[in-house]
DNA sequence: TAACAGACTTGCGTTTAGGGCG
DNA sequence: CGCCCTAAACGCAAGTCTGTTA
C-alpha cells in the first residue's frame, strides 16, 4: 500500500470512491441499498451458550427478523476437536458459514505451516546489567548536545530556573546507548511513594438543599456524595440517557441508608439543581481567585509532583505518569456502553497493591490505613494496581512516556514495524495467494488481513456485550457492517470494466463510526460474498477467524508480527511518502509546515483518528476569516502608503508592508489548516504511530525547527528518537 | 486449550496553561 | 501587561495482546 488513498466520511452521505492501488478517483455515487441477502440462519444446535452466541441473540431480538431454513454446518468445536486442521472439508465447494462460531471456543486452531522465519531476532539480551547505571551528573546532562540542542532554537531562554527545575524532576538516561535487560525482567530496583489518593469529600453547606419531590432532603454524606456526581452530570445529555439513570439509581441506592432509600425511588422528583447551581459557583470563585492564591495552588501541586511524581527505576530518577488514584464518580462510558452511569467506588489504601524493590523503602500508607498488599514482581512495569469498582478490571500507576521502560517499548514497536517494512512484499503475495485457497478459514485470514493492511483496520477482539459498548474490529465484522456493490466503470480506452467497491460502516474503538468505500480486487470481493452467503446480518463476516488465529498466523510469518503492527507500519510509511510528496524545499517554513500537517493528515484519515466537530468551530472560523479580510485591508493600505511615501520614509513603509504581507500569509495557512482538520485529529498518530525518526529526520532535512512540530512533551517522550537521528542529510530513516 | 486475568497501548473529550495579541 | 483562546496536557475509557489457569 502505498499513498493513503481511501477516503473516510463522518457523514451518511455518499462519498468518493478511490482506488487504493491506482490512486485515481472513481467517483462512484453509490447509494444505499437493501442487502443482498437479507435472510437469517436460525441456530442450530445450540452447544455452550458463550458470549458470542449470546451477544448475537441479542442482536437478533433487537432487529426483529430471525428466521430462515439455512441449516448450518457441525459447529467448529467438532472440527477443532476433531483435532487439528480440517483440510479438505473446507473446500469452496463445501463451505458453509459456521454458526456462531464461539471465538473463545475455537480459539486455537491448527498452526498453518510456517514458512520460514529469516528475521533477525532482535532483543538478544546479554547477561543480566547488574552494574549500577551510573548517574548522569546535572552538569553532563546540561551539556549533552541533543538536550542543549532543542533550546538553541528558542529565543528567549527561559533562563536557568525552568532547566534546573526540570533536573529536579527526571534525569536523563540514554538508555538506547545501554544493553538491554534479559527478557522479562523490566527493572532491578524500583522505589517510589505510592499513590497520591483522591482529596475527602467536601460536604456541602447547610444552605445548598437536594429536593426530592419538591421538598427539601437532608442526605447521608455518602448519599450526597453521590448525589453530587449527578448534579455534575445535569448539562450533559448523559442524564437523559435511559442506561445511565437506571444504573445511576441502581447504584446510588446502594449507598443510601434505609430510610433514604425508602423515600428515594424516582430520579425524576429529585431535585439536583441547587447542587448544581452550588457547583458551578464554586467553579467561578475558583477562576476568581487571586494570583497568590493561584500561585499557591500552583505550588502545593508541584510538591505533590515532586514526592509523588517521580520513581528511581535502577538508579535513575523516572517520572510517574498517573500518581493520582482516579477519583469516586459517576462512570462515563462511550457509545452505547451498558453500564454507563453506575459508580466508581472511592479507592482505599486498603484497595492497592504496591509493587517496588525488595531491598528499597516500601511506600507509606495513608496514617490509619495499610495496603492490600505489597509485591515486589520486576516482570511488570507498574507502581500501584487497585481493581476499578464498574467493570472489575485492574488499574495501574505506570511511568511517564518519557521514561526508559515505556521508550524502550515504543522504540522496538518502530523497530518491528521496520522489520515488517522489509517483508510486507512477500507478505502481500502471501495474502493475495490465499485469496483462492482451498480451505476457507484461510481465505478469510486473507482477506481480513488484506483490509488490516489495506484500510489499517483493528484486530477487533471478540467483546463481552454486557460488559461494553457494540464496537467491532476486522475480525469481528459481522456481515451487517459491510455492503458490496458491483459495476461497470470505463477505464481509459473506454473499455467497460468491471468494479469491485466494499461499503463499511461500523462502530470501532470509542464507538467512533468508521465509513469507507473502497474498491477492493475482485477475488476479495467474490470471497466477501461467499462469506455472507447464507447469515444473519449478525452473523460475523469471518466465522472462521479470530484475533488470536490471526496474530498466530502472523508470527509465524515474522517475529514479534501482530495485527497492529499493520497499523503502526501504514501509519508511518504513509507519513514519510507524503511528505517526500508534499514538502517544497523552497518554502518557508510555515508552509512547511502545513506540508507537515497535511502528511499528517493523512495518516489520520488512514487511521480513522476524528474529533467530534466543536460547537465553536464555525464561529472561530468566521472570526479567522474577518481577520484575514482586516489584514488584506491593511496590506492594501499599506501598499499605497509605500506608493507615496519617499526618502527615509520609503524603507519603512517597505519593511512594514512586507511584514503585513507575510503576516497575511500566516493566516491564511492557518485558515487551511484549521479547516482541512475540522474533524479529524492529528494527535493520536502523533504520538502513537509515526516513528517519530522519519519526523526529526525531515525537520533537519529541511531546517524546520523541531519544537515546530513536536511540543515538549512529544521531544521527552521521543528523546531516543532525537539522539538517534543525527545527521542532517540522512535520508528518511523508514 | 479455551477462557479468563493481567498488562500495557491507544484514543477521545475535557481541563488547563501559556503564547500571541491588543 | 493582562486577557483570551487555542494548543497542550490530563484523565480515564477502551482497545490489543500475552500470560495463567482450570
Amino acid at each position: 500500500m502505498s499513498v493513503v488513498s481511501n477516503h473516510h466520511s463522518n457523514g451518511n452521505g455518499n462519498s468518493t470512491v478511490y482506488d487504493t492501488n491506482g490512486n485515481d478517483e472513481i467517483k462512484k455515487e453509490v447509494k444505499d441499498e437493501p442487502m443482498a441477502s437479507d435472510s437469517e440462519v436460525p441456530f442450530g444446535e445450540l452447544m455452550k451458550r458463550d458470549k458470542k452466541e449470546k451477544k448475537q441473540k441479542k442482536r437478533k431480538a433487537e432487529s426483529g427478523s430471525d428466521e430462515d431454513d439455512y441449516k448450518p454446518e457441525k459447529r467448529k468445536s467438532s472440527a477443532k476437536n476433531g483435532k487439528k486442521k480440517d483440510v479438505g472439508s473446507d473446500s469452496e465447494d463445501d463451505y458453509k458459514p459456521e454458526k456462531k462460531k464461539s471465538k473463545k471456543n475455537n480459539k486455537k486452531k491448527a498452526q498453518e505451516s510456517s514458512e520460514d522465519d529469516d528475521e533477525e531476532s532482535e532483543g538478544d539480551v546479554s547477561e543480566e546489567d547488574v552494574k549500577p547505571q551510573k548517574r548522569k551528573s546535572k552538569g553532563a546532562e546540561k551539556s549533552k548536545p541533543s538536550t542543549s540542542k532543542k533550546d538553541a532554537g528558542g529565543k528567549k531562554e527561559p533562563p536557568k530556573k525552568k532547566v534546573k527545575k526540570e533536573e529536579d524532576i527526571e534525569d536523563i538516561w540514554e538508555w538506547w546507548k545501554e544493553e538491554k535487560k534479559p527478557a522479562g525482567v523490566k527493572w532491578n530496583s524500583l522505589q517510589h511513594c505510592g499513590p497520591l489518593f483522591a482529596p475527602p469529600y467536601i460536604p456541602l453547606p447547610s444552605h445548598v438543599h437536594f429536593k426530592y419531590g419538591g421538598e427539601k432532603m437532608k442526605l447521608t454524606l455518602e448519599t450526597e456524595e453521590i448525589a453530587q456526581f449527578y448534579a455534575g452530570v445535569l448539562d450533559h445529555e448523559y442524564s437523559t440517557k435511559e442506561a445511565f439513570n437506571k444504573n445511576f439509581m441502581k447504584d446510588w441506592r446502594k449507598v443510601m441508608t434505609v430510610e433514604e432509600r425508602e423515600r428515594i425511588h424516582d430520579l425524576k422528583k429529585c431535585d439536583f439543581r441547587a447542587i448544581d447551581a452550588y457547583q458551578k459557583e464554586q467553579r467561578e470563585i475558583r477562576k476568581a481567585m487571586t494570583k497568590e492564591e493561584k500561585l499557591k495552588i500552583k505550588e502545593e501541586k508541584e510538591a505533590e509532583v515532586k514526592i509523588y511524581g517521580i520513581a528511581i527505576i535502577d538508579g535513575h530518577r523516572q517520572k510517574v505518569a498517573n500518581f493520582r488514584i482516579e477519583p469516586p464518580g459517576v462512570f462515563r462510558g462511550r457509545g452505547g456502553h451498558p453500564k454507563m452511569g453506575l459508580i466508581k467506588k472511592r479507592i482505599m489504601p486498603e484497595d492497592v497493591i504496591i509493587n517496588c524493590g525488595k531491598d528499597t523503602e516500601i511506600p507509606k500508607p495513608p496514617p490509619g490505613h495499610k495496603w492490600k498488599e505489597v509485591r515486589h514482581d520486576n516482570t511488570v512495569t507498574w507502581l500501584c494496581s487497585w481493581t476499578e469498582s464498574v467493570l472489575g478490571q485492574n488499574k495501574y500507576i505506570m511511568l511517564n512516556p518519557s521514561s526508559k521502560i515505556k521508550g524502550e517499548k515504543d522504540f522496538e514497536k518502530y523497530e518491528t514495524a521496520r522489520r515488517l517494512k522489509k517483508k510486507i512484499g512477500g507478505i502481500r503475495e502471501r495474502y493475495t495467494d490465499d485469496f483462492k485457497s482451498k480451505e476457507m478459514r484461510v481465505r478469510q485470514r486473507a482477506t481480513a488481513l488484506y483490509f488490516i493492511d489495506k484500510l489499517a483496520l483493528r484486530a477487533g477482539n471478540e467483546k463481552d456485550v454486557d460488559e461494553a459498548a457494540d464496537t467491532v474490529g476486522c475480525c469481528s465484522l459481522r456481515v451487517e457492517h459491510i455492503k458490496l456493490f458491483d459495476s461497470a466503470k470505463l477505464n481509459e480506452d473506454d473499455k467497460k470494466e468491471k468494479e469491485f467497491v466494499v461499503e463499511f460502516d461500523f462502530l470501532g474503538k470509542d464507538s467512533i463510526r468508521y465509513f469507507n468505500r473502497v474498491s477492493v480486487e475482485k477475488r476479495v470481493y467474490k470471497n466477501l460474498k461467499i462469506f455472507m452467503e447464507g447469515k444473519a446480518p449478525s452473523d460475523d463476516l469471518f466465522d472462521r477467524l479470530d484475533t488470536a488465529t490471526l496474530n498466530d498466523h502472523l508470527r509465524s510469518l515474522m517475529d514479534g508480527l501482530t495485527v497492529k503492527v499493520f497499523r503502526t507500519y501504514n501509519a508511518s510509511i504513509t507519513l514519510q511518502e507524503q511528505l517526500i510528496k508534499l514538502t517544497n524545499p523552497k518554502d518557508n517554513v510555515a508552509a512547511k509546515i502545513l506540508s507537515y500537517n497535511r502528511a499528517n493528515r493523512q495518516v489520520a484519515i488512514l487511521c480513522n483518528h476524528q474529533r467530534a466537530v466543536s460547537k465553536g468551530f464555525d464561529e472561530s472560523m468566521q472570526k479567522l476569516e474577518q481577520k484575514i479580510k482586516d489584514k488584506k485591508k491593511e496590506v492594501k493600505e499599506a501598499e499605497a502608503a509605500l506608493k507615496s511615501a519617499r526618502g527615509a520614509e520609503k524603507e519603512k513603509a517597505q519593511k512594514k508592508y512586507d511584514r503585513l504581507k507575510e503576516q497575511l500569509k500566516k493566516l491564511k495557512i492557518s485558515r487551511t489548516d484549521k479547516d482541512e482538520n475540522k474533524q479529524i485529529a492529528l494527535g493520536t498518530s502523533k504520538l502513537n504511530y509515526i516513528d517519530p525518526r522519519i519526523t526529526v529526520a525531515w525537520c533537519k532535512k529541511f531546517e524546520v525547527p523541531l519544537e515546530k512540530v513536536f511540543t515538549k512533551t512529544h521531544r521527552e517522550k521521543f528523546r531516543w528518537a532525537i539522539d538517534m537521528t543525527n545527521s542532517s542529510d540522512e535520508e528518511y530513516v523508514f
